[in-house]
DNA sequence: TAAAACCTGTGAGCTACTCACAGGTCAAAG
DNA sequence: CTTTGACCTGTGAGTAGCTCACAGGTTTTA
């Protein structure tokens, strides 16, 4: 089975875009038609480009992606090597959530407060009152540590 | 009060590149000093850069903080567009936070299911049966619509 | 046979910084 | 008075993962 970029494209449900890059990152590896110098993929590679998609799903970079792929080529197993950075995936996307959720209450407490705020013309020392009125708890102390994170 | 690079972005509680930054980006508007060509930041510069923060904080994008801060330069009221990007990005907020817990729970469900599954050597037809056994819900009927999002 | 639709590689654009570089300036220590 | 170190300057590249634009070649369809 022979795809051209567009076939494989649509096979894997990207965009041929995409396609291109993965196979310049290395992620695919297409023959040539010496004809027409077009890129040729098979059914190895569609495997390859539906496992990377599933894997950025995942939270997988490319380069991690890569890798697994690679160590796949020269038949070692990589799934202890999955099973590792994914719970590093995991441990990071509840980080993120719970990051998202404090900035969700406050920018509703916020929205409480404004309720009450007038618009009010910026007068050379408010420039926006909404927002000068917000305050960040996470960023205490700002004169000083501020190369801290 | 005159303060160089170093001096407001220590004030504010940011990189120096960063005040830098905003700066090639028109968010402050520093004097210059004849004698040496250093920047030249003032107390309404070190107004605007904190703002320029909280608003980062609460999510706008620089354009946004850019338009807010020449909006209240011309003496216009920025404050009700404040208001409506603001409930923009909060449902924007909500969105990534249900996205996000979708995925953490498709995670620990993928985590239960390969407990039981061996590591395994991939054979030419496996690259690694952990993320191949992965079902993504989100994604059915791969080969139509790939341009839909 | 001509237009439409595809292919090619390369390079830029997106976001919000951060860092590196090469060279100029300035304050305190010797 | 000179040296040393810390600061300043602007520009350009790098980050992640695509996406799009461009200019030109090829194949399919009418």
């Amino acid at each position: 089975m022979i795809m051209k970029v567009k076939d494989i494209a649509q096979a894997a449900g990207v965009n041929p875009d995409t396609v291109r890059f993965y196979t310049r990152e290395g992620l695919l590896n297409p023959t040539r038609n010496p004809d027409n110098n077009y890129q040729q993929y098979d059914a190895d590679d569609l495997r390859r480009l539906r496992f990377a998609r599933k894997a950025r799903q995942l939270g997988f970079s490319l380069p991690e992606i890569r890798s697994i792929l690679d160590q796949a080529d020269d038949h070692h197993s990589p799934c202890p090597m999955v099973r590792e950075v994914f719970e590093k995936r995991l441990a990071d996307v509840e980080r993120e959530i719970a990051e998202l959720q404090q900035l969700r209450e406050r920018m509703k407490g916020a929205l409480e407060v404004w309720r009450e705020m007038p618009d009010g013309t910026p007068d050379g020392h408010t420039i926006c009152r909404l927002i000068e009125h917000w305050d960040e708890p996470a960023l205490a102390k700002e004169t000083e540590a501020y190369l801290d994170d």
